[in-house]
DNA sequence: TTTCGTTATATTTAGAAAAATATAACGGCT
DNA sequence: AGCCGTTATATTTTTCTAAATATAACGAAA
């Protein structure tokens, strides 16, 4: 007959969530996304591929990779087209950097989030109405 | 020549935000929106006053009130209608409590934030091409 | 019984966001 | 020169979400 909290979630059923993102000028500059979408880029070397591969149009990755370089302040994949195979696009050391740091704030995220929900007290509705019998 | 941050903003003009929310059986319990929806509530006495304060819908405002009431497991507000004044919204002790609940959490969710972006390295594109002259 | 401002609910309209489509440019190959 | 698959960009279409609108029910009080 503990107390404590098997994992993640309490008996009440409730749990902390979150979504973490860095910030620029214009808006979101990295955030979970974004970051699958680079790690799709390295694995296929194809913005095309990288899109197609999570399900999302070849012109809203544009518009997402465009946003990251211009805040960015360098590129972080570079592109080429034309040429033996039509072209592609590789991850720029700046990019992998991007992976990482974003990865490693991530990961801190969640464990608060996680420790968070560990230290959720019982439900909202505990010891409500003592039934005092006034009426 | 110190090189701690001022407050809040890396000197790359990089900044990590979040948003937290308390995730039920339907997704979202309680969220920053819906805290302000039950803090207005309480102020007004009246959940069409409260929405329109917000400049938000009546149908949104009970549309979310529902969602809350029904995942909490017991009223996290009270509604009459009819009767004087046509009638009116209160908040449970529940509801007090759920305000009390988030707005804690939230602050320690704040807090990692900031600490997260003042801990944020320099950008991404530092010791790029370290310009070796070749060409 | 009528009035009043509210809650409760459905339906319609509008706007924004996402997706789909189309087209041009590129450059190594054949 | 023409082919190919890609990047790059504009335009159109669709979809989804949010807002607006409409209407019924309520119940104390006038």
């Amino acid at each position: 007959m503990k107390n404590n909290t098997p994992q993640g979630m309490k008996k009440n059923g409730l749990k902390w969530r979150g979504r973490l993102w860095l910030e620029g000028e214009e808006g979101t500059f990295l955030g979970y996304g974004r970051v699958v979408l680079l790690e799709r880029i390295r694995e296929h070397g194809s913005l095309a591929r990288a899109a197609h591969s999570m399900e999302m149009s070849y012109k809203h990755a544009w518009d997402l990779l465009a946003s990251m370089n211009r805040q960015a302040g360098c590129k972080l994949v570079e592109a080429s087209r034309g040429g033996k195979g039509g072209g592609g696009a590789r991850l720029t050391p700046a990019g992998e950097r991007a992976i990482a740091v974003f990865q490693e704030y991530h990961a801190r995220f969640q464990g608060v989030l996680q420790e968070m929900t560990e230290k959720l007290g019982p439900g909202l509705c505990a010891m409500e109405k003592p039934e005092d019998g006034q009426g």
